[in-house]
DNA sequence: GTGTGACTCTGAGTCCGTC
DNA sequence: CGACGGACTCAGAGTCACA
């Protein structure tokens, strides 16, 4: 709860995705964000919006909250 | 729920602090954003990013998912 | 399959106001 | 107190070649 949010969703983020068994590339692809996008936001290198947030969390059936909080 | 993820986030901020009896200009100043960009992000009219909702979210005292969802 | 630096261009975020 | 407009700067969106 203490780290830096953008290393928080990161975080959520690879969890989530290897949880569901998918490569990064797959999941770009169903989240309609670049490959590399994907690669920068998981290493908590990024600080998006919530718009970008929100695609995420449509693709992943998850709530914006599981990824963030 | 299916509404852009920027009028939830502004009906959700503009409820959440109303009902902490706080102005936009004070809380803009606790949370060291803005007055005018608290008030274009409680019309739902701007996308900001994580790192601003997650100081929203701290001024405010709840979760970011209480925010967002 | 994934990490990384570099790049362009759009919009996030700030600040001046007025109504 | 809050909505809204204009103008500005710099960081995020989106992409690529390469490691």
């Amino acid at each position: 709860m203490e780290a830096d949010v953008c290393k928080r969703l990161g975080g959520n983020l690879k969890r989530l995705r290897t949880a569901a068994g998918r490569s990064q590339e797959d999941f770009a692809h169903d989240a309609d964000i670049h490959r590399t996008y994907i690669s920068d936001l998981e290493r908590g290198a990024r600080n998006p919006t919530i718009r970008v947030v929100d695609r995420l969390a449509k693709a992943l059936g998850v709530s914006m909250g599981d990824l963030l909080d």
